[in-house]
DNA sequence: AGCGTATGGATTGCTCAACAATCCGGCAAG
DNA sequence: CTTGCCGGATTGTTGAGCAATCCATACGCT
């Protein structure tokens, strides 16, 4: 290996000497909160409050809601605060309007031979849902799920879709902390556990239009299961 | 009509009575100025320097740049500072990447039924380009182009969509502000003219897949003549 | 010259404290 | 039952300040 070579290969370690700024960890530390449903829909984020809990300056919570509210997980209310993202059925219909636009796209003509390893990560992520459904760890399933849809975007090899995909994701998160009970998740995600292997399947076996079609009805099903759970609410 | 009604459609006035924030007008003028060629690529922007300026204090500043990093205008480097982004040739496969994934789906599967002021906005950029021409106002065919290409995401009809084509579009910007002599500008978008003019007369007499098919080639030979120019730097 | 080290200045990351503007709830008056 | 007003609370924005980091330069050594 000479030694520029090995010095482009450093680069990306970068990355890692910087640690993360506190205004990122704080938006972390939210986010987190806030997928992992510990904090409701249309709940309020007092800035005060947060930055005492969290031993920080307003300032920089500041900086990290703002992150937030980009994200769309939050919203800023002039003058009234931050809240939890409440979605609507508005929300849900362009969510899936760009999942169905991006994730079928993805699969049909991402250049998957560049990236081998991106097929395995499709597969990784039925085996972990599987696991999961075996230990009847349903959050692991949902979990696993995502990690599923968020592979096969990743077929793409587009970092910024991969990142883009990531937001879509958080917010699907909260879509699902809308209409759960705990019960609700479980049946929500188990149907998709087979379809999710019958698409890797096919992914493997190189029929990508098929996969591709079979994900569209996947998804416009979801969207139409969701939509109906929100109707009654 | 109801009073009821009447103030349901007054529900979305509320955008306009709550006037932007000082952070936001700040983060905007910095994007104006980055796109329009009047910050090179690579400038830096101190954070003193602009708060005096633009007579703002630090923190608000410092709360636009944030913003604008996330957007990927701006990017930071821990302790040294933000610098207007210098998309390398990595930056501009990635971005062409999402643009033929997205484009040409939009065309293909956008429901245009439900928006038909979605394809005059196509035609209306396909005129625009037109006339900048006549007038040899080449920024102004730029500036065309973009429209037409989001017009295009705009058959989508998603919001979100939207939203990350104008990001994508702004890094756009910045990639040709690092090929251009003015005369480049000229040299690359007027051959684009035709061909966004051929795709406008496909979609309106219905026949998409054609549309798609032109944009998609349209697309990979742009990206092509980038790469090629950046070689040469 | 070549290389490591120290030093000083400049800039960022973050904090703290303050104030005006705005919003909310309640209460009193019409 | 509405209107108008008051008081408390929170946000939006400012200004100053300090530690940490980076950069350039100078210094010393080989």
């Amino acid at each position: 290996m000479t030694v520029d070579s090995a010095l482009a290969s450093l680069a990306d370690a970068r990355a890692l000497v910087a640690r993360t700024s506190t205004a990122e960890r704080v938006a972390d530390a939210v986010r987190n909160e806030v997928v992992e449903g510990r904090l409701r829909p249309g709940g309020r984020l007092p800035e005060v409050a947060l930055a005492e809990t969290l031993r920080v300056s307003r300032n920089t919570v500041r900086e990290a809601l703002s992150q937030l509210v980009a994200e769309r997980v939050l919203v800023r209310e002039p003058n009234r605060g931050v809240f939890v993202a409440v979605p609507g059925p508005a929300d849900v219909r362009d969510v899936y309007r760009v999942r169905l636009l991006i994730e079928p796209a993805a699969v049909r003509d991402g250049e998957l031979a560049a990236e081998p390893s991106a097929l395995v990560r499709v597969r990784d992520a039925v085996l972990e849902g599987r696991e999961a459904a075996a230990r009847e760890d349903w959050p692991g399933v949902a979990g696993a799920n995502q990690h599923f849809h968020r592979a096969l975007v990743g077929l793409a090899g587009s970092e910024r879709l991969d990142q883009q995909m990531g937001l879509l994701l958080a917010e699907m998160r909260l879509v699902f902390h809308r209409m759960t009970g705990p019960t609700a998740v479980r049946a929500f995600h188990e149907p998709y556990l087979d379809r999710n292997d019958r698409i890797a399947e096919l992914l493997m076996a190189g029929d990508r239009e098929a996969a591709a079609t079979q994900l569209t009805e996947y998804l416009a099903t979801a969207e139409r299961q969701i939509l109906a759970a929100y109707a009654t609410l």
